[in-house]
Order: C-alpha cells, then structure tokens, then sequence
DNA sequence: TAGATTGTTAATCGATTAACAATC
DNA sequence: TAGATTGTTAATCGATTAACAATC
C-alpha cells in the first residue's frame, strides 16, 4: 500500500479463493500481522506480561475491532476478561508468519539503496538473514557493506542454490531490474522485493512485492492538492472536458498553474 | 500496504464518506494513478500517440476492466474504438495528482537511507523539489549530498516555513521519529512519508504513510512458508491449541524448529 | 457500415465495524 | 457474583470483475 504497496501477481498463490487453504488468513490481514508483531515485541522488551485488544490496537494504530477479528483468524490465543498473553502471542504470530525460521535473503544492486538496505538493523532480528550482496559493477564488487564482501551478480545462480535462497531484494536501476529478476527466479527464488520502479513480469507461483517511493509521494500529494482545494471555495467548479484534439499537440502547463489555481 | 503500504490516519482527511467531495476518488484508484502515470510516461517517450485500455493495463500490471473503472473516475478522457491520448491521458492524470505543480518537501534523518533518497531520482521528475536535508548530528551536517548541504535540524522550523513545505520524509532512527513528526507538523508540513519502523501520532489534518521494509519481507515469508507447506502433506494438521499457560514461561522456540516442520 | 474499444452497470467478493453473547 | 474483555455475528461498505450497450 501501498501500500499500499502490493503483490504484483498472484497475492494468493495458491489460487481460488483468498482463503483456500485450511485456515487461510486475509491478506489485509497477514499484512498487519507484523504491525501488532512489533508492538508486542516492545511490550515484550518492557516485561509486560499480558495486554488487551485496545491496548495493543492503539499501539499498532488500528481499531480493537479489527485486531480481535484479525486475531480469530489465528485461533483463540486470548483469555477473557483478562486479554492476551504478549509473550504467547508473540510467538504464534511469529510462527504464523514464518519468522520461527531463516530466510536467507539476496540483495542485488548494492548502490545507495542496497547499502542502506544492508545495513538495515531490522532485518537480522526477525529471522531474515542476509546470505549475500551482489552487484555488476566490478568497481563496486570487492568492497565490504555491513560486514560482507559485494559478490559479482556472476555468482547469483551459484549462492543461491547452495544457500537456499528463496526471497530476493532487487536495488538495481530500473533497466537492470527485469533481467535480475529473471535470473532470480530462474536460480529459485520464489519471492522478489522489487525496489525498482518497474513492473516486473514473473511466472506464476512467484511473489513479488515492491516498495515504490515515488508512488508513496505522489499519492501524499494527490491528498495534499485536496486539502489545499478545501481551503479555496470548492475546487470541484466543472473543469470543461477539453476535447482531445486540442491538446494533442502539447501535453499543456507542465509546471504552471495553467487550469487551475495555486494549491499552496 | 500497502501497504501494504498504508495511510496509518485520515486515508480520507475531508472526512465522511469514503469518496465525500465532487467527484472524489476512491483511495484504490488514486493509488493506482502513479503507476498508470509511469507507463504512459514510457510510451510517451517513446512517441507512441494512443494506448488501447488493454495495452496499458498490461504495461501497467492491472487488468484492463479495472484501468477503466479507475478512469471513468477522473472523467472521459478516452476515445471509443480508438484509445487513450497518452500525452492528454499523461497531462490528466499529473494534473489529478497534483503533479503539474511544484512540492517542497524535506528530509529528515541523512544516514544510508536518507543518502539514497537524497540521490533519488524519481524525486525531481515529478514535480518533488528536495527543499533541504536535515540531520540532527553535527559530523553530518555540512556534508554535502545529492549537492545539497546537510543542514542541522534547529533550522527545521525556518526551512519549512520560508519554503512552504508541506511534506516531510522522515528517514531517521525509530527512537527520534515521533519527534521530528511532531516538529514538522508543528511547523506546517500536513503530510508525511514515514521510513522509521514506528507509528507515528498525528493530529487530524496530517496524512502519514509509511514505507517498512520489514514488513514487505515478513508478508513475503508468510507466502513463502505457504508455499513450502504445499509441498509438504497439508500443513493444516491441527496444531495443538497449546494451553495459554504451558507457553508463559518460555516463547517457546526462537529460531528453531519446534512445532513445526522445516520450510526449506 | 463493420470493427474496435470505451464507459457503465450490476453482480460478486473481501474488508471493516459495531454490537453483544460467551466466559474468564 | 460482578466486572472485564474476548471471539463472533451480522450489517455495511468499498473494491473488483465480467459483460455489454454506447459510440467512435
């Protein structure tokens, strides 16, 4: 949501419907798994020992509602009138989540990104380990990012078939993107996060997901336009639909205010 | 996130209905907006005059019934039997999202992170203007970034003030997040893009989204261990609802293989 | 006119929410 | 028992999708 962001193709792998399998757990669900998982785990670190559905929501930013139906997915792991056990909770939605395991992780493109990525505190504590860095710029491989040495994208194939990697970060520039995620996939890794501002085409039976600043600044600004219009009369005065024909040949004001009226 | 990315308040700040205001748009068309955008910038550089709804959907990863609801939105701009204009369908579409105008905005927090966003080059092309980098520690600023000189966050009130800035970026560490937020709102800035694994509280009026890289990767190993479950038997094997207070003393297998079987 | 493609309708599906019975 | 809080129900809302009439 992105967010937000999303799953490009095949949210539910396993095809049907959203909630084939067993007891299947909504995506909208599965996605604020790791937002209660990290408010827990800070109530963990503070030795709380248990919480209730509208402590933990307004620690996660969601309403009570919605965490207890999104717990009852998980089983019945609360207690009433007394609320849920952090440390008990914290490992089922851990384990629900994978994170009770390893996941070793390639991160292609080892440019600013990549190295922030790297360096990225939050991955080694929840079960993601870095298994390499690689990249194509013979300038950039050789050097050490967070304490491990940059690897030729030469040796993609071979890492991660004998590290058994199966989840891929792509930081290369846009034009690299879809080739290193073919080369991925090919090699076996059946979940790419695409940080690349490309569509990327994948086979089914593969996630990807990706993370898209400029998308995240333009929908931000899609809502800031709005309220500044709120604070104008009311921007909504009927814009005539300009015939298509009168604006083939330029594509109008690019940075100007040609139709409408300052928002700042 | 959308989540996935995800407005954490206000995804609908004017308040009452979803698609309160003229012809409001709903949030799961504005955002797919950027993405439409993107495409129809490529095929605009590369001369082509219209677009069928079934060309772009797939340039854009969508399906094309969906591209066309999302487009009897911003009004009629096709032509039927013949397609989209995609330099009028590109003017449209910037201008719904407020792109034919300029944004200021800040960044706050120049580690790896806020290095690579600084150098980031979605940001100019769609009408994003980097107004200032701030940083709290003094071996940081001065250093100049992406050309622009790290200034120190004291100046943080001033900058937003004297640039009209009305969107922040917040790439610091997570302990200083909320407060660089508060600041920024207290100075003007009413929307913010949120790198810190941290909820943000904002009053109403303030929109925050929030890009977490861990989350992305804790959605995907959800799927992954899906998947490896479907090889397996059936993974749905009735575990145990084990007794909330056989599990209190101990969160039971941290990294290991407790309850259930390997994945890889 | 015939072919192509949009814009809209209506059905379906998934997500959210309030309310409350169950029960600790 | 009385108070507290979960887990579930049912209503509502928003998003997706296929189909097709409108129309270029």
């Amino acid at each position: 949501m992105a967010t937000g962001r999303s799953t490009q193709h095949n949210p539910n792998p396993a095809g049907g419907t959203r909630r084939s399998r067993g007891r299947g757990i909504p995506d909208a669900t599965v996605a604020r798994l790791p937002l209660y998982l990290r408010a827990l785990t800070a109530l963990s670190e503070r030795s709380v020992p248990t919480v209730s559905s509208e402590e933990l929501a307004a620690a996660a930013g969601v309403n009570s509602a919605k965490l207890r139906k999104d717990f009852s997915y998980l089983g019945s792991y609360g207690t009433r009138g007394v609320g849920y056990d952090v440390e008990y909770l914290v490992y089922q939605i851990s384990r629900e989540l994978g994170l009770t395991q390893d996941w070793p992780v390639v991160i292609v493109g080892i440019g600013n990104l990549g190295h922030a990525l790297a360096n990225y505190g939050g991955f080694a504590s929840r079960g993601f380990r870095v298994a390499a860095l690689l990249d194509a710029d013979p300038a950039i491989t050789g050097n050490v990012v967070a304490g491990l040495p940059v690897r030729h994208t030469d040796e993609m194939e071979e890492i991660v078939r004998d590290e058994r990697v199966s989840i891929g970060v792509i930081t290369t520039p846009p034009g690299a993107a879809q080739q290193v995620c073919d080369r991925l996939v090919a090699a076996g890794v059946t979940s790419i996060l695409n940080f690349a501002p490309t569509v990327l085409n994948v086979p089914d039976g593969v996630d990807v997901r990706k993370v898209d600043l400029s998308i995240e600044l333009q929908i931000l600004a899609f809502h800031e336009q709005r309220k500044a219009g709120d604070d104008l009369a009311d921007e909504d005065g009927e814009v005539p639909s300009a015939p298509a024909a009168a604006v083939v040949s330029g594509r109008g004001p690019e940075q100007g205010h040609g139709y409408e009226e300052a928002a700042g």
